[in-house]
DNA sequence: AATGAAAGTAGTAATGATTACTACTTAAGG
DNA sequence: CCTTAAGTAGTAATCATTACTACTTTCATT
């Protein structure tokens, strides 16, 4: 991979953010430091850089996608009532992996499933 | 709701079916029936089936949605090797569901979440 | 330093599933 | 029968994402 600097500026907007942010999201942010950079360009750098396994390109319930540092001790939760994502410690999920797999004989790979639902702050109001 | 022929066609087509099928395939199927259909006229009666909850509508991990009979006796699972959608018993998530809770303390909507991975028949492979 | 091919970019057009819009048509109750 | 609210066909719009094209930059090799 050749460097270049919207890439890097696309790199370092996702690292420091810690909001799941979406492309265009990303976009608006990089459009502060490189004004005449094309949407297409971050798009093509954020997939580049989530298949080399540098960041997680994550997939919503209505088929968007989102991006995150790449932290994969992190599994995801979409809140339906809030409309957020929210990281769920993988450990939590160690032995609830099995159980699926002893109920139902399917292998869930559980970094693609997006757990929906209401979060515990919707729950209580 | 009033009659109308195109939405009737529409139920049965959905009825009948056995495999999750999109508006466009359905669309396919009534176009023998009604070939004058409007595209729009079936994802209009799609829809308003499915918020009179006379039948399923489930949405895909890409965004898409697919329509089935009505039998909440199902969850669903996607394979991501044969690209197929399975049915799986609810009764297998009785209990998977009390597990989620406890481990996270987010409630689960255990039929709005798509479980991802691999299928028995894929994973003999 | 000069160079040339591969990789990257900006800007714009295309895609594909779904919804919105508009003028016309039909169901069905009084 | 007639009225009117609901339905329809056909077409245009939407929105996130990808594809295309002509130009530019990186970087290993002279």
């Amino acid at each position: 991979m050749k460097y270049s600097k919207q890439r890097d500026v696309i790199l370092n907007t996702v690292l420091s953010s810690y909001n799941h942010p979406t492309a265009e999201e990303i976009y608006e942010i990089v459009r502060k430091e490189i004004p005449n950079i094309s949407l297409g360009t971050v798009y093509r750098n954020l997939n580049k850089l989530a298949e080399a396994g540098i960041i997680k390109k994550i997939q919503m319930s209505n088929g968007n996608f989102r991006f995150d540092r790449q932290e994969d001790t992190y599994n995801h939760f979409y809140c339906k009532q809030c409309d957020q994502i929210h990281d769920i410690p993988s450990s939590n999920f160690k032995d609830i992996n099995t159980i699926i797999k002893d109920k139902i004989g399917y292998e869930i790979d559980i970094f693609d499933t997006m757990f929906v639902g209401i979060c515990k702050n919707c729950q209580n109001k």
